[in-house]
DNA sequence: TTTGCAAATTAGAATAATTATAAATAGATT
DNA sequence: AATCTATTTATAATTATTCTAATTTGCAAA
């Protein structure tokens, strides 16, 4: 079981405090904005800033430790899980929910390849399944 | 073949001219951001502003005449064709293609509901191709 | 263990996208 | 033409994100 220190490190990153305690808001919450992990940080974390958050969020896109997700609300989101699945997404509540599914990812991506696409370099594929949540 | 005019009244709005200009920039961009439209528009109709570029894109949405598409830049995109179809999208251009293919987006929609979706009424898939254009 | 230093954090200001407000204007109907 | 309601406009306000420059800190190497 590898520690989430030892995550962010091998990542190439410095394990900060701050960034622990991001990564760990970003496994409990799953999907999150910034002001997201900011409020859910702030008892804990006090003197963490917006900058601080926004810094950290990207360098573990850039680390490959999360990964963009958007939304219709002008925010974006970040996933803690970062294997290709699909995703249920309720534009009134702005939820995200994994939809585990890798067959169908690998079978789109598949189906596309074999299009053959002119102008274009595939490099993954996102499917956002839209509704509402209960 | 339909005018412009005829399209927006038949949605149940009031057909300005602001909301012909900003429709057929929107026709001739296909998927365009809020300023992409006042910059396209601002020779033409320099006393648009960018409340109105708002607005209008906005009832154009809840009339049906426009979906919205995210972006990873922080702005929301529109595009003008509100069939269902799938996307090329390249997050470092910010551009968004068309991937015409009926039958994929349906093949995915028809799987999803096949499998049975506890606490999700699916409304709609968005599958987009991620990747780069050249 | 201490030191050095590049990298990270911070506070705060700045920018960018979007939304809100309230007054003026303009379609459509009578 | 008069009226009524929706729309547009100018402008301010809000929200999300990024930038700047000073300070602090993780951690590799001495």
């Amino acid at each position: 079981m590898e520690t989430i220190k030892e995550k962010i490190r091998q990542s190439g990153l410095k394990a900060t405090p701050q960034r622990l305690a991001i990564y760990s808001a970003m496994q409990k919450l799953g999907h999150a904005s910034a002001d997201m992990i900011t409020a859910e940080l702030d008892n804990v974390f006090p003197s963490l800033t917006v900058a601080t958050v926004y810094n950290v969020l990207e360098s573990f896109v850039g680390a490959g430790l999360l990964v963009r997700r958007c939304s219709s609300n002008n925010k974006m989101y970040f996933d803690v899980n970062t294997y290709g699945h699909a995703h249920f997404y309720d534009p009134v509540s702005n939820k995200h929910l994994d939809y585990d599914d890798l067959e169908l990812v690998k079978f789109v991506s598949d189906y596309v390849n074999s299009r053959g696409l002119k102008n274009f370099k595939l490099d993954s594929v996102d499917i956002q399944l839209i509704g509402s949540l209960d």
